[in-house]
DNA sequence: GGAGCTTTGTGACCTACATCACATTTAAAG
DNA sequence: CTTTAAATGTGATGTAGGTCACAAAGCTCC
């Protein structure tokens, strides 16, 4: 499937826009390449884009004055990645973004998000209602993170992203989940 | 302040809306008291307004099966509460919000906010970027939660919303940190 | 098909925080 | 003002997960 189908359906799952209005509306993307390992987003640049993942997987992350690393977000295709709080705060970035394999992406600027929730109506319908559900599920894993050990929250997020474990390996999900690899490597043998 | 004036002065912080919009708009939210201690949101009812906090302060918050409580968030003044994983998905509530002091609010329809959005384009836009902060703020205390010890979110907490620190017992405190409140005790003491 | 990366496994030991138990203080309510 | 409940302090002890160190696989790239 094209990039631009890819968006369209995804589009399509949230908000109704017709042909003309989505070609106007995906003619503000850009299609870009990267390599496995490269850097997206580097923290203390300046951030102007988000990135809707066509093919390949992102991982947004941050790195303490420890250098330990904490993953905020895996990004598989029809995932949405950038610095939010970069982004929309046009500050210099504090988190960074990069690929865990070769990946295409569909950037946006954050001018041109913001220009085409103003002209088209049901654009801003979109990203409302994406941001609502990035919002519960941030909360779910803040309660998730308080309420359940390590081994639960590994099983749920291998239950909720399977795609993760042939693609991820285990020293990032034990980042993301917030645990030493150690520990997690643990978890399933011994 | 009136409350029609402390909404109108929040609303205006992100975006426009004429004196007749804002009328409109202000129309459809229902003024309600309640005393501390009140539920407000009750897990397992349905869901259908978010709240908009006048004074006083509310908290959600999660129960789990060893009857341990998790807080969410707290609302203090200006700020919104639900279940909105309930209140989008028109599910049971998971969680439940009550009041820690006496409280008053404004109540918003799911339906009214949606019709809201429908009509005032800048409705659409208030409501996208209030959740954008929320996101945001969502992703920053996981952040800090993977990063930072009791003690640096604590004084996090603090030094953010140093209100809370006379009107929120340490008990409660400690559940928003999502440690004990033995543990929470000892930082300060001993 | 080695040289040199990255990823994973495993033991020994350490620490932050949890849990339980009970005392004490503070606040609410009759 | 007294009675009951809610919030806090503090000791003793338990445990999940961290850290350090080193070994063993896997990849990847000439």
């Amino acid at each position: 499937m094209e990039a631009k189908e890819i968006l369209k359906a995804h589009i399509a799952k949230l908000t109704i826009l017709t042909d003309e209005q989505f070609d106007y509306f995906f003619s503000h993307f850009k299609k870009k390449s990267f390599q496995k390992g490269q850097a997206i987003i580097t923290e203390g640049d300046p951030v102007d884009c988000e990135y809707f993942v066509i093919s390949g997987c992102l991982k947004s992350f941050y790195i303490n004055d420890d250098l330990k690393m904490f993953i905020l977000q895996f990004a598989m295709p029809t995932w949405w990645a950038s610095d939010y709080n970069a982004l929309y705060n046009h500050t210099k970035a504090t988190i960074n973004v990069d690929c865990i394999t070769d990946a295409e992406v569909l950037c946006l600027t954050d001018a041109d998000r913001e220009k085409l929730c103003k002209e088209l109506h049901n654009a801003e319908h979109f990203f409302r209602w994406r941001t609502n559900k990035g919002y519960v599920a941030a909360q779910k894993r803040l309660l998730s993170f308080m309420n359940n050990n390590v081994k639960y929250r590994y099983e749920e997020l291998l239950k909720l992203y399977p795609e993760l474990y042939n693609i991820v390996p285990k020293n990032l999900i034990a980042a993301y989940l917030g645990v030493s690899r150690e520990t997690l490597s643990r978890l399933y043998n011994a």
